[in-house]
DNA sequence: GTTAGCAGTCGCCAGCGACGAGTGCTAACA
DNA sequence: TGTTAGCACTCGTCGCTGGCGACTGCTAAC
């Protein structure tokens, strides 16, 4: 990040460089680069003095050979210096985001829906596995909550947070209680607790232990538990897509299939989000993670492209995907930029008409 | 399956080369054999006796040899017949029992936890992947649902269905609304449409469409669509565990890498289990599809163990696993019985005791 | 009916050489 | 001093070969 800049020369080898070894997935040669160089610039250079600058490339440790018989690859350190300063910024094209649009509007109005949606577009567009989380408040407090009776004293506690994400638990009782005596020991609940955090319930609690009834003081208990969960930084569920397509890439099917089952097993316990959250907390736009510089074993030879949207300071949400270092960068953060600034709009568009029917921010 | 039943001799000799592969997963030679059966057999029979017997095993179909110098290795049909005739009913041991029901009585009274656990002991017990699909009655039927504002014209949709199911939908209105005519609204269509199927809501929007205010009119309509997308033979969510554990088998770490990504995108989509649902329509117990047996291309050479649990005629649910074709059966078969068993009784003990509390089962 | 022995098949593997891709270096040129 | 052509060199890839060993099927004897 710090290194100085390089030659202006080193800069459009490096770039060419990248850019032919992502199309193609070889090693590229001298040879090649003078070719491509002289197609887009004018007048090229010849292939021994791409050597010369390839050599020096290769001592700033941005590229590296595989063996001495090969061509140059990018290093870690090359791709950053290629996101960094020699990527243009890309857009997507008006008729990709005519087609994403379209899908979004399929699905009107369900939270779920766009999310999972936005997982799936990713995948397919990326050819990468995509990992979206639900908008979470920065802050949990209750909103509402209802209990149903199930069974004669088995009962489903229905808890919808400011968020608009909603738990349930099933609770077993003690005693059999009626529906009607539910209701009454909600709606009075609800006055007393709504828009409280878990910090709040649990205080209340101890302060007041003796005032409220066993069955009150189970059902209390249950809520403060729930509120507690939430942390807006570790999302509990996830939306999760495409990891058939990031296994479909030609780093795979060459050498060892373990590799393979240990990015399946990352993926599937998804230790890699909550692992990304702290690069996403107080930073803007699109966060590029690169190879090594991942901090799971299995994912060294992957990069990471995360984002958060969401409305500023009250809502939010992480959207990331997963491909071969190996990938087309620019590309990739445009569309993950796009679906980050749709998500953002069809929240606040949600969100926004009029002010919540509840005022629940203030205590 | 109607095939005749073989020699004594030759299913001494099958039931040996079936244990020994599964445990190896090399070709198990005439020597071998000879000698596996000696120690199990008092005296047994020389090697070139076995080789006849083998012989005649390949041309009844239930082995064969890869190549000409190497051993044998059933079939799928092999497989059927050491299924059907050979395999001994195995029993799990005390002590695993013992662990398994403490893992259970660790999550009390959550249902989605004892689902979400079955499936991982499943996965962890049996190296495989697992598929458990959460209880469902045979037949939707509203019990009850709940409606609250969330902003000026957004109202979140909370249905439970008779079996416990909680569905939520976000309902866009024309007009705002506050929570306290939600609150009555729900309290009269509650009572309306308490108990009644899809088809029933559906008929009697028809019938007296005219009865209803605009807004009734939309929160019925969808009411009727969350009931209608509810088919107890689709389930549509699951929860699956152990794809890293599926893909650690050696049948995967040789060979063609693509194999792992077919069968990884099998399991993500999920469409094997649907096929599933018609073998288990009318039958009892556990069911194995071997190999070739099994609908889907890719996994030809994998097997499945499924099985329905729930209270018969009422509620129920499939346990799954997927595991490479060599795999041991007996053992495999008595896990899923046990944990089918298990939740079962789970079930019963937890919507068994006494009625519920609000009787919806006839209108 | 059973078995030892033997010839025969074939997969696996290590060793070998030809080939080719791509480099670094040198020397010459503008 | 920067640029370039040419050349020697390295090393991975591929196809071939021969030896080894695993098993089998067959034969002949018990």
């Amino acid at each position: 990040m710090a290194e100085h800049r390089v030659s202006t020369r080193k800069e459009a080898i490096l770039r060419a460089l990248v850019e032919e070894y992502v199309s193609t997935g070889e090693p590229v040669s001298s040879k090649v680069l003078a070719d491509q160089l002289s197609i887009v610039h004018g007048g090229g250079y010849g292939a021994a003095t791409i050597r010369h600058e390839l050599a020096s490339l290769e001592d700033d440790g941005l590229i590296l050979q595989p063996h001495v018989s090969a061509g140059r690859v990018p290093t870690d350190l090359g791709y950053r210096y290629f996101v960094g300063h020699l990527m243009g910024e890309s857009r997507l094209a008006l008729e990709e985001q005519r087609l994403i649009r379209h899908q979004f509007y399929q699905v009107q109005h369900q939270l779920d829906e766009w999310v999972r949606l936005t997982a799936s577009i990713l995948a397919q567009a990326l050819q990468s596995a995509a990992v979206v989380t639900p908008p979470r408040a920065l802050e949990a407090r209750l909103k509402h909550f209802e209990m149903l009776a199930l069974y004669e004293s088995v009962v489903l506690l229905v808890v919808v947070l400011n968020d608009g994400a909603v738990r349930q638990e099933r609770l077993v009782l003690d005693l059999p209680i009626t529906q009607d005596d539910l209701s009454r020991m909600a709606r009075r609940l609800n006055e007393r607790f709504q828009g409280a955090t878990a910090d709040e319930v649990a205080e209340r609690i101890q302060r007041a232990a003796t005032t409220f009834e066993p069955v009150e003081h189970a059902v209390v208990m249950a809520l403060a538990r729930i509120l507690a969960q939430v942390d807006p930084l570790v999302p509990d569920y996830f939306y999760s897509e495409g990891i058939a397509q990031l296994l479909s890439h030609q780093e795979f099917s060459h050498g060892d299939p373990e590799r393979m089952r240990r990015v399946v097993e990352v993926l599937r316990q998804n230790s890699f989000l909550p692992a990304l959250a702290p690069h996403l907390q107080d930073s803007e736009g699109v966060q590029v993670i690169i190879g090594g510089e991942n901090e799971s074993e299995a994912l060294h030879d992957m990069s990471l492209i995360v984002a958060r949207y969401g409305v500023k300071g009250e809502i939010g949400g992480l959207v990331g995907i997963l491909a071969p270092t190996r990938m087309h960068y620019s590309r990739a953060i445009a569309v993950v930029r796009y679906l980050t600034q749709m998500l953002s709009d069809l929240l606040a568009e949600t969100y926004r008409p009029g002010r919540p029917v509840e005022e629940n921010v203030d205590e």
